[in-house]
RNA sequence: GCCCCUGUCGUCUAGCUAGGUCUAGGACAUCGCCCUUUCAAGGCGGCAACACGGGUUCAAAUCCCGUCGGGGGCGCCA
């Protein structure tokens, strides 16, 4: 049985990238029916912290990750790490320079490390000098605490950024000097921000909490980070974990690096948006209207608004600046909503809409509809001239969901009062 | 400076392991048309790539070499 792990490092927020690295250990996990673990690297105690932990695992829930036994401390196991080294000194393949413990490295050798990702990769040892095992502080030096943990936890597989490239000779070394069989690695290629460079928070966010709060839904973050690097075929662009967990195969990871590209995303969501049904949209929704202050008449009510809207966005955070008016009468006015009742024609037809509108007892979107289109047909203009000044009056928008539907949910007494007051 | 990874449309990629079926396929973005009260959604269509230079071969996106480009590492950070 094969077992991988994800190693966070407490000092900060959940990182995409980090979050992708999380996502394909635990998709190759559960394609191998084997064990996803979490260790915690917070060998650093000044930088650490638990409340990153506290979000980081937070986080991963919220990606649709889970984990198959509680996270291990690194700062649990500093005895270890030196207990460890002083063998290793005892052994003759490490030495004491003042407190600190150095492994020394042999010259002359070849590393050969058979990458699951990128295939044959060989190092000279030449390259790497003798390197740190312990601090002079007491506290394990990253390496080392990596390979006494990741055999402590029976990994198998170490599945990690290209950026840990460079350190596989150095964790090969101690493997071989603590006599243990080392895991086998892949190293998968590092995102980058869309103008190639480092990731960072002007490319739209580097955190997952920032998509989170931007409105973005955990399964079309996770489905797009899977597709960073890894390709489910054709026709299987959109997927739940469960089935890329299925389909995954580790064979066909890609190699090179990829740049995050937030369109594709915000598409993705915005197919999650609309697939799903309204009702499992409301928390998220009503998290917005909660956060500027409103309220929905009814639950009911909201249900229809999202219904009309679902469609039409493709994060949460785009909702209210298109459905403000839903949910108060000092809605945003845009600029070509207010030019679309600039002429005295259009605000002429709104009156006299108006007239036959109050004059009707029925208020369903097909009366209305046929009250609108005979209005135009008496004024011999075209429809549009009367909908798109109604449109602007009611909702302060050129744009938006059907104009009649729209003016049912709202309702007699608030179109009437809004038709008025326009025109 | 040294070491390592890498280079197919703007982006993610299929194809490369076993060279011909590739006038290089799909998706996002973009542009146009249809639908239509608007915006979306949906349908249809367009634009768009094998980094460059050598070599091997009857034949190279696919194999080899070099150049150039992108990225990572070289911490008593992780």
């Amino acid at each position: 049985m094969i077992t991988v792990r994800f190693a966070p490092s407490p000092t900060g927020y959940l990182h995409v990238g980090s979050a992708r690295t999380a996502l394909f250990n635990w998709l190759y996990a559960r394609h191998e029916k084997g064990r996803f673990l979490l260790r915690v690297e917070d060998t650093d105690r000044k930088r650490s912290d638990k409340k990153f932990l506290e979000e980081i695992l937070r986080d991963l829930r919220w990606l649709g990750l889970d984990w198959d036994a509680e996270p291990v401390l690194q700062s649990d196991r500093f005895d270890i790490y030196r207990q460890k080294a002083a063998g290793l000194v005892a052994a003759g393949r490490a030495y004491r320079d003042g407190e600190a413990v150095l492994f020394r490295v042999e010259p002359g050798r070849t590393i050969v490390v058979e990458d699951m990702i990128h295939g044959r990769i060989t190092f000279q040892t030449d390259d790497i000098k003798d390197q740190v095992l312990v601090k002079s502080d007491g506290s394990p030096a990253y390496n080392f605490s990596c390979v006494v943990d990741d055999d402590f936890l029976g990994i198998t597989h170490i599945l990690r950024g290209d950026d840990h490239i460079s350190n596989t000779p150095k964790q090969v070394l101690f493997y071989e000097a603590l006599d243990r069989p080392a895991p086998r690695f892949g190293h998968m290629p590092l995102i980058m921000g869309a103008d190639g460079a480092k990731l960072s928070k002007r490319h739209g966010g580097v955190a997952v909490e920032e998509y989170k709060q931007e409105g973005f839904l955990p399964e079309a973050l996770a489905n797009y980070l899977i597709l960073l690097g890894w390709y489910p075929g054709q026709e299987h662009e959109v997927l739940t974990l469960e089935e890329a967990a299925r389909m995954f195969d580790i064979k066909s990871m890609n190699d090179v690096q990829a740049k995050f590209d937030v369109q594709k995303l915000k598409w993705l969501n915005g197919e999650y948006i609309m697939r799903r049904s309204a009702s499992a949209l409301l928390p998220a929704i009503k998290e917005r209207l909660a956060a500027a202050g409103l309220t929905a008449p009814s639950e009911g009510y909201l249900l229809k608004v999202v219904e009309l809207y679902q469609v039409r966005i493709k994060t949460f955070n785009e909702f209210l600046p298109l459905a403000d008016f839903f949910f108060r009468d000092d809605f945003l006015w845009e600029e070509e909503a207010k030019a679309a009742l600039a002429k005295d024609e259009s605000r002429e037809l709104l009156r006299l809409f108006t007239a036959r509108l109050e004059s009707s007892g029925d208020f369903s979107p097909e009366v209305i509809e046929k009250l609108c289109r005979e209005l135009a047909a008496d004024r011999k203009v075209k429809a549009a001239a009367l909908i798109h000044p109604i449109r602007a009056a009611v909702s302060g928008k050129t744009r938006g969901a059907g104009l009649f539907e729209i003016m049912e949910l709202l309702g007699r007494e608030q179109v009437l009062r809004r038709l008025r007051s326009a025109a």
